[in-house]
RNA sequence: GCUGGAGUGGCGGAAUUGGUAUACGCGCUAGUUUUAGGAACUAGUGCCGCAAGGCUUGAGGGUUCGAGUCCCUCCUCCAGCACCA
């Protein structure tokens, strides 16, 4: 019995899988093909750390089954080396960054490749390859033709430590990121690409690929559609109109006063027309002043500054309203210009209060509690009080006789009585309280219910009201009336929402607390014909009605990044680098040291700046901004179909046969930003006719952080980063790949811990050791791996890695009681091993006498027949409680099992004489029986 | 604040979706054995209790013959978004 030497034998079949090329893919194959993509690493100077590979493996076993499978298979890998810590590095060390990046490489690939990962490492990409990025910067070419991309000015954060621009994400409380230093607000020209013209695409495509549920649900968050309307309020006095845009077009009634961001265009057209001119002014110059940080951080305590001497006019009501302009109202969404309704909106209540602005109710709550499909809604209008004690903090309740509720005084309003008359009639005969001081009517509310006593269904209009008792003096109640239905008690404020039934109700109590700005739909109120429909219903009605228009509006903005590839030239604007001088390279640069100003170093190079204009030949400049780099990483998965076209980013057979990817698995910090901008590049080249698919990626799943023990992120700084090097050296590469994948759930961040790994390399010692009790043509434990390979196979597909393994394990335990195991089933075991240990199944796979790699074999099959139990163990339950188990013959007569059951000895002891009321039998499972 | 996810032994985590809670692994305890290593093997291991037995899935209520799973209220943690009208 040889030792299991993991060192000999992974560096064996490591040597001869790479010189027989078994995991390159064929361009073109008879086989059906399979792409899986991971996110290209980013080749940092520290190395790998055991999180890098997590994603390699899960998507490395999926890999290795699918070439099982049959399927022609490309998983291929590159480096992502432009961008922020390179350059930064750079910096640092004065070094090229083209120098660094192939050094680090080098270590990460050593890394990867001795864990055994089935790259095709025939088809590396560099991003920071000018063959690469020439292409890169031909993409953007064809953004620039069809005015896709455009120069802007908009502000950046600005680091001015770093002398670098900060993405919204790279801006952590206000501070830079990396160094911490306080950020600044910079106007800079940045290029920036039209994502918010594919939009409605990129929301609506979502339907057709099978990502993971949260991802489309972040995604679609980023998007951010949302459907409302734009409506025009005119100018008293003027021919100006204002356009808002609004989702809550229903609401308009209730639109007391306009408010305008800073940026808005009207201010120019203001200028010394209102009475406070100077004050604007101010106003405006300050929001300017303030970054986007500060303008959201500052615990959203509005600001705002009217507009004297104007006024709008509000469609619906022809009411004049004021005009505010406030830094709450964002210029780049909607419209710049919101209509503000107090009563209904969080925002707008908050800075009326501040104010003094009015708040004008139109929508009346509206609370559906459950009801009897079908039955028709009896409507009435009805009264409901909540009434204090008069010399205590307690509150008069009735709790029903008949049904299990507890309410405030309510009853109906007979015709021609007032609502208030109606409330202290009711009051009296349910209560027999006279003294009442009304002292509040709260709004109007709604509700739908069943009406257990009188057994229909109710639409009740609730008018309500808050009584105060001036004493305790009572006349008799009727006892049909009153006493017979319900009880009469007190409750403390503490009490009423825990015990009160009615959600109305409950909701009049909150609002008697403490201020509520109702923003659901309800019933209309206050608006005109509208008035009494419902709100959402109306919403349409309401758009034509002011002469608005719906609309659709995005979240999503543009975004910045900066291209290479053209040209400033006094005479002819901005000119693309004619396509056949790509790619522009960089120049070599002996100082790496940034500009004040915020220019590239590049700027500073005047032999590489001054070049001529292709167009009319005069002087011209290049752009210096770099590329930033999701640029490079927005496409790469493209070039991977064919890595060294030089005529094309990738030729179209080999686009046409490889995409789309049909399994893209990546980080969560990427769901958003890199996932959308790939599809938005993929959409614009599906539109040119370049790629064949309108999506990128078929399924996107996610994987979890390896975190350090202590649960913290792995990092240098912090000190502790666990290098795979040395697990693999101890423990082997297969050991490490199966305890990545066994340790938790795969899509979630989990702890290193050292201690557990032993787990799986032992289990792999006994896998070893299972070869030595081989014997052929004998079958020991057949339907066990029957059900080994069904579970493995399907939670493989769900990347459930952990249970598979655990199933896996089970295998091996119970196999191992056995003094032999039969060749058939051990091969089949190994197979479904292979994909997350390959090189201990290849070897022992040679051992039994293979002459060809397990690799190339086929995916095992199982038989559903043979899953299936003869016999099954069922649990005997009393009241719910295990008190026996039996074993009966799977699928046996429901009768006699009861009797069985009924007959058993653990049973009739806890019986104990009393008989049983009900059996209840679930197949093959258990029997319940109730006393 | 909003959205999403989660809370199960000493620890990482299972649970066919309403049907025997704690699979698998780590750790721990006892024993066996050895080529003395960061070992291997065998048995045991949710909690309380000597036991019979009782109790257990963040807390509290509810629905059900039966709830980790469904409903309501609340607490805690993690992630993303953050005035998006």
């Amino acid at each position: 019995m040889r030792e299991y030497d993991h060192k000999k034998i992974e560096k064996k079949w490591q040597t001869d899988w790479e010189k027989k090329r078994i995991y390159q893919a064929k361009d073109f194959s008879k086989k059906p093909k399979y792409y899986s993509l991971i996110e290209f690493p980013y080749p940092s100077g520290d190395g790998l750390h055991v999180g890098h590979p997590r994603p390699y493996i899960g998507m490395d076993v999926i890999s290795r089954k699918r070439r099982l499978e049959g399927y022609n298979v490309l998983y291929p890998i590159g480096w992502d080396a432009f961008g922020l810590p390179t350059e930064n590095y750079a910096i640092k060390t004065g070094k090229d960054p083209r120098i660094v990046t192939k050094k680090n490489s080098d270590t990460f690939r050593r890394q990867i490749k001795s864990l055994g990962i089935s790259f095709d490492w025939s088809r590396e990409v560099y991003t920071t390859d000018p063959k690469y990025y020439k292409w890169t910067q031909w993409i953007f070419l064809q953004f620039l033709k069809k005015g896709l991309a455009y120069k802007a000015k908009i502000a950046i954060n600005w680091c001015p430590k770093d002398k670098i621009g900060l993405a919204n994400e790279e801006v952590v409380g206000g501070n830079c990121e990396r160094c911490g230093t306080s950020v600044e607000k910079r106007e800079k020209e940045q290029w920036m690409l039209g994502i918010t013209k594919y939009a409605d695409r990129l929301d609506k495509d979502l339907d057709t690929v099978d990502y993971l549920p949260q991802i489309k649900l972040s995604q679609r968050n980023w998007i951010g559609r949302s459907e409302g309307a734009e409506i025009d309020f005119e100018i008293k006095g003027s021919d100006k109109k204002i356009k808002v845009f609004t989702t809550r077009p229903d609401t308009i009634f209730g639109a007391t006063y306009l408010v305008l961001s800073p940026e808005h265009a009207f201010m120019s057209f203001l200028d010394d027309r209102s009475l406070n001119s100077k004050e604007i002014k101010e106003y405006v110059a300050s929001a300017r002043k303030k970054t986007e940080i500060e303008r959201t951080n500052d615990e959203k305590v509005k600001t705002g500054v009217e507009l004297k001497g104007i006024k709008a006019i509000n469609p619906a009501n022809k009411e004049k309203i004021p005009i505010w302009i406030a830094d709450y109202v964002l210029p780049h969404y909607g419209t710049g210009a919101i209509m503000a309704v107090p009563a209904h909106d969080e925002r707008d209540f908050a800075f009326a209060k501040k104010y003094g602005l009015e708040i004008k109710n139109v929508i009346e709550p509206i609370f559906i509690a459950k009801f009897e499909e079908g039955l028709p809604f009896v409507e009435r209008n009805a009264i409901s009080a909540i009434i204090k004690h008069w010399s205590e903090d307690k509150y008069l309740a009735l709790k029903w006789k008949t049904v299990p509720w507890v309410t405030f005084v309510t009853g109906g309003i007979e015709k021609g009585q007032t609502p208030e008359a109606a409330a202290r009639h009711e009051i009296r005969e349910e209560t027999g309280f006279l003294n009442l001081k009304l002292t509040k009517t709260l709004p109007n509310t709604h509700s739908k219910f069943y009406h257990g006593q009188k057994k229909e269904n109710r639409f009740a209009h609730f008018t309500n009201f808050y009584f105060e008792l001036e004493n305790g003096e009572q006349v008799e109640i009727d006892e049909l009336e009153g006493k017979a239905k319900h009880d009469v008690i007190w409750l403390k404020p503490d009490e009423i929402e825990k015990l009160l039934t009615p959600e109305g109700q409950i909701r009049d109590w909150k609002l008697l607390q403490k201020d509520i700005v109702y923003m659901s739909d309800g019933i209309l109120a206050n608006s005109g014909k509208f008035s009494g429909q419902d709100s959402q219903k109306a919403k349409k009605e309401i758009i034509k009605f002011v002469g608005g228009k719906e609309k659709i509006t995005f979240k999503l903005r543009d975004w910045g990044g900066e291209p290479i590839p053209v040209i400033f030239c006094n005479k002819c604007g901005i000119v693309p680098v004619p396509e056949k001088d790509l790619p522009v390279e960089l120049p070599k640069v002996k100082n790496y040291q940034p500009t004040d100003s915020g220019e590239s170093p590049l700027a500073n190079i005047a032999k590489w700046v001054n070049t001529k204009c292709p167009k009319c030949k005069g002087p011209a400049k290049r752009e210096t901004d770099t590329m930033p780099n999701w640029a490079g990483s927005s496409w790469y998965y493209l070039r991977y179909t064919d890595p060294k076209n030089s005529k094309a980013f990738a030729d179209k057979k080999n686009l046409k046969y490889w995409t789309p990817v049909d399994w893209y698995n990546g980080g969560h910090e990427h769901t958003t930003l890199h996932l959308l901008y790939s599809r938005f590049w993929h959409k614009f080249l599906f539109d040119l006719g370049l790629v064949s698919t309108s999506e990128p990626y078929k399924k996107r799943t996610s994987h979890g952080l390896i975190l350090a023990e202590g649960g913290e992120k792995m990092s240098k700084s912090r000190g502790n980063v666990i290098n795979p090097d040395d697990i693999v050296k101890r423990y082997g590469a297969d050991t490490l790949r199966l305890y990545e994948m066994f340790m938790g759930p795969f899509d979630q961040a989990i702890a290193w811990s050292e201690e557990a790994i032993i787990g799986p390399r032992r289990f792999l010692e006994r896998v070893w050791s299972m070869q030595y009790k081989v014997q052929k043509n004998k079958k020991y434990t057949e339907f066990e791996i029957e059900k080994t390979v069904k579970k493995t196979t399907e939670d493989i597909e769900e990347m459930k890695f952990n249970t598979a393994i655990s199933a896996l394990m089970i295998f091996v335990n119970e196999a191992g009681k056995s003094e032999f195991i039969s060749q058939e089933v051990y091969e089949k075991f190994l197979l479904i091993l292979s994909p997350f240990a390959p090189h201990i199944a290849e070897e022992i796979w040679r051992n039994l006498g293979h002459k060809k790699s397990i690799h190339l074999s086929d995916w095992p099959k199982w038989d559903e027949n043979l899953i299936r139990d003869e016999e099954v163990t069922i649990a005997l339950q009393i009241n719910g409680k295990v008190r026996a188990e039996i074993m009966i013959k799977a699928d046996s007569d429901e009768e006699e099992i009861k009797k069985r059951a009924l007959a058993n000895e653990a049973v009739l002891r806890y019986l104990a004489g009393e008989s049983a009321k009900k059996v209840i039998y679930v197949k093959n499972r258990l029997i319940n029986i109730v006393v």
